[in-house]
This record gives C-alpha cells, sequence and structure tokens, in this order.
DNA sequence: GCGACAG
DNA sequence: ATCTTGTCGC
C-alpha cells in the first residue's frame, strides 16, 4: 500500500492535538466506490512496562473470512498512551507493516475510533486519510459521546452523539456480548460500517479482520519477546 | 477543581 | 494493552 501522505511523528502532545484538528478537515464520509472484497483488520500488541510495538495487518477475504496475507512489524515506541492521541503511539508500527503488504485491500478495519473522538480524528480516520483509503474505526469501549440506548440483540443498533452529533454507534454484533463502537474512520458512510461489521462478526463479538489481527500480533509477541 | 478517558 | 482458572449464567 502506497503512502499518500505522511508527517512527522515526534510531536508535543500540543502539537499532535493541533495536527490532528488540521487533518480532521481531510476526512471524507462518503459512500465505498464499491463493494468491498478484500478486508484489511489492523492490531497492536505489547508487554506492558516495555516500548516494543507489535503491529499486524491481515487481509481477508469478504467471501468466506479466509486469511489472504499477514504482515507484522516489530518497532520502538516513545510516545505514551494518552487518551485521545492514540494513534501518535501505534500508526508508525502500523506504517511498517503496511509496507511490508502486498495486497492491495479495498477497505480497513481499525481497532479504535474513527471520528467518534474529540477533534473527529481518531486512529481509523488518521489512518485513512495517510492512505487515502476506506477506513472502519471498531473500538470495544467508548472514548467520547453518549448512545441512544444501549442494543441487546445481535445487529441491533443506537447512535453515539457528541456534541450534537451523530459521530458513531453502538452495535450489538453478539446477543449476550457488550456491544462494539463503530465509526467512520474515512471515505466511507455510517450505514455502511455498521451493516460491514455486523456482517464480518458472524461468530464473535470483534469482526473477523480486527479479531485475526488480534491473533496474530500476540502470536508474535509471545514468540519475539521470550528470547 | 472534578470526572472521563480508544489501546 | 497485558497478567490468567475457574466459574457464574443462559
Amino acid at each position: 500500500m502506497l503512502l499518500k501522505l505522511n508527517h512527522k511523528w515526534s510531536l508535543t502532545e500540543e502539537e499532535a492535538r493541533n495536527l490532528q484538528a488540521k487533518l480532521a478537515k481531510l476526512v471524507a464520509e462518503e459512500k465505498l466506490p464499491a463493494d468491498p472484497e478484500l478486508i484489511a483488520g489492523v492490531d497492536v500488541s505489547y508487554n506492558v512496562g516495555e516500548n516494543i510495538l507489535f503491529a499486524g495487518v491481515v487481509v481477508i477475504s469478504r467471501r468466506n473470512l479466509k486469511l489472504v496475507e499477514k504482515a507484522v512489524a516489530v518497532k520502538e515506541v516513545k510516545f505514551p498512551y494518552i487518551p485521545g492521541l492514540l494513534s501518535f503511539r501505534e500508526t508508525p508500527a502500523l506504517i511498517e507493516a503496511f509496507s511490508k503488504l502486498k495486497t492491495e485491500p479495498d477497505i480497513i478495519l481499525v481497532d479504535g475510533q474513527g471520528i467518534a473522538h474529540p477533534r473527529a480524528f481518531g486512529i481509523a480516520s488518521h489512518i485513512g486519510v495517510l492512505y487515502d483509503k476506506p477506513t472502519v474505526g471498531v473500538a470495544k469501549s467508548i472514548l467520547v459521546g453518549k448512545p441512544d440506548f444501549i442494543p441487546k440483540n445481535k445487529g441491533e443498533f443506537a447512535f453515539l452523539r457528541f456534541n450534537g452529533k451523530i459521530v458513531g454507534a453502538l452495535l450489538c454484533t453478539q446477543t449476550g456480548s457488550a456491544p462494539v463502537v463503530v465509526s467512520v474512520g474515512h471515505k466511507v458512510t455510517l450505514e455502511e460500517s455498521i451493516n460491514l461489521v455486523n456482517e464480518l462478526a458472524v461468530h464473535f463479538r470483534i469482526p473477523e479482520p480486527t479479531r485475526l489481527a488480534h491473533i496474530v500480533v500476540n502470536e508474535a509477541r509471545r514468540k519475539g519477546s521470550q528470547e
């Protein structure tokens, strides 16, 4: 995958927030150009107390949910985890993983928020803008906003509102499990995002792409950190 | 000042 | 994010 835009990553918190506000203007909430077939999922893993990130990308076929390709990168980090600035910690490592990927996905599912973010620029939007590619944010919990209600049954969803606007949705992917937070990352609509995540979460709470990515990076971490 | 706070 | 077996509930 080719990076269409890049910038410095060694920034102060203030610089990072200003950059998010600036790049947020580039986010497009629009319909997909075509039905996606190759879906990518990304995730990051690391040992608490260490500064080594294991970033991974997997690409699966929407048809059979089978793995098409995977890529992993190991990278040192200096940026800490700060709510609202997650992308400045994880994206550099993910870019390395993407650079090893040969398959060109149609859309990317990211473990985190899209525009359901304080400055409407979560990691899913950040990655989408950098590669100018459709992305969807799939988080396990809310960063900002309030849901209209808590969906309880599979396939049911509730809009998430922040500053008077709908910024995402709480989607119940499995009856009996906590809902996931879906939001537009870039170049996709919320409706398409919800439908896609629901379709890809057939047997588990987490949709297959990010679920597989999570498994891949954890395997890499357990091997690469026990030497 | 207080509480909230993706991974 | 990660450390972890059994156990409560449908």
